[in-house]
DNA sequence: CTTTCTCTGTTTTGTC
DNA sequence: GGACAAAACAGAGAAA
DNA sequence: CTTTCTCTGTTTTGTC
DNA sequence: GGACAAAACAGAGAAA
């Protein structure tokens, strides 16, 4: 498992060495950490309390075509099958009618002829300029297209001497795989690729005649702040009294976040790299959740959430531009999500957060493994003076002996006495040594 | 903004260049996309999207006193304020009361004098062996200690050239301040720090006595599975059948996820780097959610997830262990979370999401930002073959000018008729030149 | 390399 | 035997 | 450095 | 004037 295949693809982590620039660059993505003083809550306040850097390897559950989808772009087996359109608008539902329509009459300079079809094979993005097609309105938005997800992992640990008090920054090892075939396209895509309108059909550059009127001059910058929009001055003199005080955010994560995991995928067979030993997979056939648009048990529960209070409604079904549309029907699961193709990862059991997307056996895990991705530790250690705190509590159970000094467990092996203190040593013990027995634990 | 003040503890991003062994331990936190084939939803598979890492750079809301509770370890000002282990038991919930006798009978060494009480200030995680007290069962696990938030911000962009297809590592960048002083501990704490039990109360070493006992041949690994618990090897067989595909997520994020804010923030007043101008902050007033418990309204939503099938009720309350005990009661929102801090978070704009932290001027839009954090992008570009997606309408009505070459934005003054078509750019113009003027939008 | 110890996805146990 | 939740395990892995 | 263009927290606009 | 949602803005920032 440590000496993954990898094919054409960068690999993993090259670029995290080889890109000092691109380095450079994620240093300074980093979030101030905002920490809030003027309320009460401070009972334990003086918690030092550090986390360690997720270790940021959890097991994936893996299925066996994974990687297929996503080897590299110029697989020609994929099949684009753009949903029609009718479809499309169908179960979007993101925008109100009546937005639709402002967005299309913006659509400032349309060009009024016909698109011509667009290849149904892998399409890139934004249209070359070359290629432009001309310019149509589409009246409906949104594309049934599916989503991709990319899987964060947490760090684990801060090294010790550097644990202080705050020292709170996890964060998320990404790694991409969506559930379906269907990929959801990542931030930017290459220009190269993108489908773009014409340049004024003649290939002129876009800016080409805008950009050399004005020297910048910078030091207009400081005195000056935004000009009130000339439509309307209303809130601005009431609103400029409000201090805020926003912090960057800091990051300096993100090596390698590249397509890293698309097509290093050979070895999905026997997945050595699993916690576990092997094990067959679940059916998971009731969560299959065919695309074909079945509306009829998971939809709406938006009722009380966003469109309680929308009685704007002459302009056709609002339908909740937010939150909660599509819910969950799973027995004992009411979740809901604000498009179907988040729902429909839920009920594979796929995590959605950003760059986790890992697959888990069980619904129920599902929600446990929430968990992982919140700040919340309600678990405490029971210790007088100890403020440990825990999101799992076999962690907390076996944290506490160090307390107790516990070393339950105890190798039965003829002769072989050891004590562990902790399942993992004492499961390491065993699988080096073959010892066998598991005295009962103290 | 650039130039942030910082004091004594280690600047945001020095870890991530000072420290290349820490960096390459990070490297192997990879994770690996799961991606799933076996199944339908497979309508535009061959979307070859990539994301842009995220630029992690997202203002932050600060307010004035946020960094004083986390400055440093050694702030003495910081009472611990112990919950009575009445009030803890109740709030905490999290296991049942059966459960946590039962971890009270399996403290297997349990000590049994009363543990001296605790220096109530600032006390560490773990007890130094030398300041060990005694071992004392406490009888209620969960104490009313206070979270911590870490803010992760995700990276924006991949670079185009390296932009194929999946490529969805997005990840978050963290940044550390709590909502309130109630600070909450990291993973890991320096063991110095701690308070441990007594090794023997006589300093001699935990294991001083356990690893001289047999050379570890790694050799057995390969061959051995897991063996059998010897107390029953019922589903065993059943179970071996399945196979499990898991795949490690790798990751290289995390270079500084150290306490870099907790002490850098001086600046707090004039915070410059805000995205927005000045502003004066919310009132926030009715979010304070007064420390002491109030349980009238906002409790118990769970009946229907997790308490609706337990009807093994006869080891007391087993109130849901999982999910979704304190519940929202700001009017739209309907949230419940898992402990009162949670919520109390939550009731004060904060994103709970690790590594986040962030908080809003707006209750509504914590909820709508959540979807910085999901995969979700139910928004489509309507342009014919676009597969672009969005999570944020206005990036997709941007997007769209891309496609119809539209430069709404001209600028009004006198002479200079410059157009632009983001925005942004018209933005940074006026800004620059001091121009005022805004032509309509085209 | 080792030992210590936390995290977490899955398995096992315990109770009905 | 089943279902289900609680507990435990087994691995990964971070820190020293 | 520049230009292009997406992301997102807050402000502005539009409708009742 | 208010409330509210939709739209827009303004900045950050990534890529070329």
């Amino acid at each position: 498992m440590k000496s993954r295949k990898r094919n054409a693809t960068v690999s993993d982590d090259s670029r995290a060495d080889n890109s000092p620039k691109l380095y450079r660059r994620m240093r300074k993505e980093k979030q101030r950490k905002f920490l809030e003083s003027d309320d009460a809550m401070s009972d334990d306040d003086s918690q030092n309390q550090l986390r360690r850097i997720p270790r940021g390897k959890q097991m994936k559950f893996m299925e066996r075509d994974v990687f297929s989808d996503d080897s590299v772009e110029d697989n020609p087996k994929q099949r684009h099958q753009s949903v029609p359109s009718s479809k499309a608008a169908k179960f979007g539902g993101r925008k109100s009618r009546r937005s639709q329509l402002t967005e299309l009459i913006e659509r400032e300079e349309a060009v009024s002829s016909d698109s011509p079809d667009y290849s149904p094979l892998r399409q890139p993005r934004r249209i070359p300029r070359s290629k432009q097609t001309e310019i149509l309105g589409r009246e409906d938005a949104v594309s049934s297209d599916s989503p991709d997800d990319s899987s964060v992992q947490q760090p684990r640990r801060i090294p010790r001497s550097k644990q202080t008090k705050i020292a709170e920054r996890e964060d998320a090892v990404s790694s991409d795989s969506p559930d379906d075939s269907s990929l959801q396209q990542p931030q930017r895509i290459p220009r190269s690729k993108q489908t773009k309108i014409v340049e004024r059909e003649d290939g002129v550059s876009d800016d080409s005649s805008d950009n050399t009127s004005h020297p910048s001059n910078k030091s207009l910058r400081s005195g000056k702040w935004r000009a009130p929009s000339p439509r309307k001055v209303k809130q601005v003199t009431q609103r400029n009294v409000k201090q805020v005080k926003q912090v960057k955010q800091k990051t300096t994560r993100n090596r390698n976040n590249k397509k890293c995991d698309s097509s290093d995928e050979d070895e999905t067979e026997g997945g050595p790299s699993t916690r576990l030993r092997t094990r067959s997979r679940k059916p998971l056939k009731e969560l299959e959740t065919k695309p074909k648009e079945k509306k009829q048990s998971i939809q709406k529960k938006v009722e009380n959430i966003s469109n309680s209070k929308t009685q704007a409604g002459h302009k056709a079904a609002k339908v909740s531009n937010e939150e909660a549309e599509y819910q969950c029907d799973i027995e004992g699961c009411s979740m809901t999500f604000g498009s179907k193709q988040a729902l429909l990862v839920h009920k594979r059991n796929i995590c959605p957060v950003k760059g986790c997307g890992k697959k888990f056996f069980s619904h129920k895990y599902l929600v446990q493994h929430r968990r992982v991705h919140l700040d919340d530790r309600p678990l405490k250690c029971p210790w007088k003076g100890c403020k440990m705190t825990f999101k799992w509590a076999w962690a907390r159970t076996e944290h506490i002996r160090v307390h107790t000094g516990a070393r339950p467990y105890v190798c039965a092996e003829e002769g072989c006495g050891q004590t562990f203190r902790f399942v993992s040593d004492f499961s390491r013990h065993k699988r080096k040594t073959g010892h066998l027995g598991k005295k009962g634990r103290l």
